[in-house]
DNA sequence: AATGAATGAGGGTTCATTCAT
DNA sequence: CATGAATGAACCCTCATTCAT
């Protein structure tokens, strides 16, 4: 029986394992070994891999940003036009997010800051979207961080109070009727 | 010279250490014997104060969290009223916590998630103020909690850029007067 | 019962094992835990004495080239005059040194040449021996470095051969005699 | 194009490799990957010319001696009669071999000794050439072991000291005419 | 003959905790 | 109260060796 399997995929099934050890007991307290007992791999085969540990958390971090940005931009697709577009795109963003949004605190959250400050992708993703919908705005990059970190704190508020789901889910929609103002095409001609 | 002092200062002394510690590398990677070398004391010493490492940081999240309420509530104190107290209160406390919301950060996004899930004291905080204030909103804790988080991520995203800062703040003002509406007074007769 | 001792004594026990596997494997095979089982301590003792397992091989050097120093100069002492005491010098040196001589090779050989040369301190206190007795010599310098070399060669040859000692210290004093020459008192008048 | 290339030459060219990196950084500090990778091949390469990694050093050490002896015969055929050709053999030795005595130590001097004590070709071989002189010594033998230390450890010196250069050879010469007396022919007809 | 992914025992180093003074 | 030498479990990483292709 063969050991081998080519090297993307033993290289994705490390990530994974490490993933789902992050999600138990955060960044810092699982070891190169327990990686490899979740990967079903000795020991030697991660440093075939990864040069060190944080080579393995550095590229955890950089496969969730390519995820995140690849759902948000398919959940914008499917959005109507105008708020309700911001608005869909706040309810999907919480709800299908829930569980990664968590991987992203254990993640993004220990980490020393950067000396060169990265912007948000997601941030730059929303304000992107306000431009498209004509939202009429004196600060829409300013707005889009409002929502951003209003998404995310529900989220997280869901996560803690699951039985708060539903309020939380109106609240957000009223928080994007209140915040995003989308003159109505009639009135401006 | 005595070298002896009463408890609760070294104590004292010790969570000052370690909390500049926390705030130069985060909570994972300080040693004991850093600690107490930053408080200018023997290894063992560590050990009449704290039954072992992870106290310390416990220690270290009751204390801020103490600090933090207390600040709120000066805060709220010196504010005007209705949604003004609000916007007050929100623009205050962006203002004064910026650094102290990078130690919550490193503090409390790194913990794995207590099985009981405990409430958040200054969102409640904020709650109470809503009510106070004899906002008329359909579901004051939801907005407390966006409110909330939306304070939280304005002060993080000043903290990575700056220069934002006047604009993030207008926004801040803007979400209050968006999301709280307080009936006027001679309205309600 | 006290497990501490004096920090100089803890010290010198570890380098004492270090140096007794030095001898048996050599100075590349042998494991800290060998050192410190040999020393009757733990593991973590050793990296209260020495930052890590390559400064115990430089303090191992160290030590060394101090006691050879040491005993060289008494041997010279009790040494009579002229040649013979060349003589006297070598012949002692061989004897005395038997042992040392393997240490000295296993601790030196294996180094990688230092980027800035270093004297040889033992050919230099032949030297001074050679100036002292007076002898006449064309080149002091390149004489001792010739004897010092051949006494470590014998030495050498001896720890190898058991049975060749006589006839190698025999050789040893006719090279003293052949290379050294000191000017007759009574000629020079 | 293929691969294979004729065993003698492959395990050759992994000598060489091992070769080279042992003059760099001494024997005990390069990798079975190291020597393939400078060899050009595979890892599992390796394992078909050699049994294991200590198979290697010792086939560079028999590499070692068979050229060393090889190249004293040489060095010995160009010499003239009498004194003079040890004094050439002397001068020779060390002008030519100042590189491989480098890589002597490296190989050699990490030995643990053999319990079945080896004969130093070398020596054998000037043992030789000081009979074939008709050389008139009581030892011949401990002459030849104390010549040749001389002359390595001149070696030495000068690959530390290249400026001692002439010096050390002017003794060198002198040191063969000291210790080598060879009958005069006429004398003992 | 050649490959190189996989193995896993072993070694250097760290650090929370103990305890005799 | 305070000390700090001592402990030893645990962890990261290396590398000689194997083996299916």
């Amino acid at each position: 029986m063969p050991r081998t399997k080519p090297g993307k995929q033993r290289r994705s099934e490390l990530l994974d394992a490490a993933e789902s050890l992050v999600l138990r007991n955060g960044v810092d307290s699982f070891t190169v070994d327990d990686v490899t007992v979740g990967a079903g791999v000795a020991k030697g085969t991660f440093y075939l891999h990864f040069a060190n540990k944080n080579e393995l958390i550095t590229a955890l971090r950089e496969r969730y940003v390519e995820r995140f940005v690849a759902r948000q931009r398919e959940a914008a697709r499917t959005a109507e036009d105008g708020v309700a577009r911001v608005e869909q795109w706040m309810l999907a963003g919480i709800d299908e997010h829930l569980a990664d949004i968590r991987l992203h605190d254990l993640l993004f959250h220990t980490m020393t800051r950067p000396e060169t400050p990265t912007r948000n992708p997601s941030v730059d993703a929303l304000h992107d979207l306000l431009r498209e919908i004509g939202a009429d705005l004196v600060d829409p990059e300013a707005t889009a961080v409002v929502l951003y970190h209003a998404m995310h704190g529900i989220a997280d508020h869901i996560v803690h109070f699951p039985q708060d789901r539903d309020r939380m889910l109106a609240e957000a929609a009223r928080l994007c009727r209140a915040l995003v103002v989308v003159p109505a095409p009639h009135l401006t001609k």
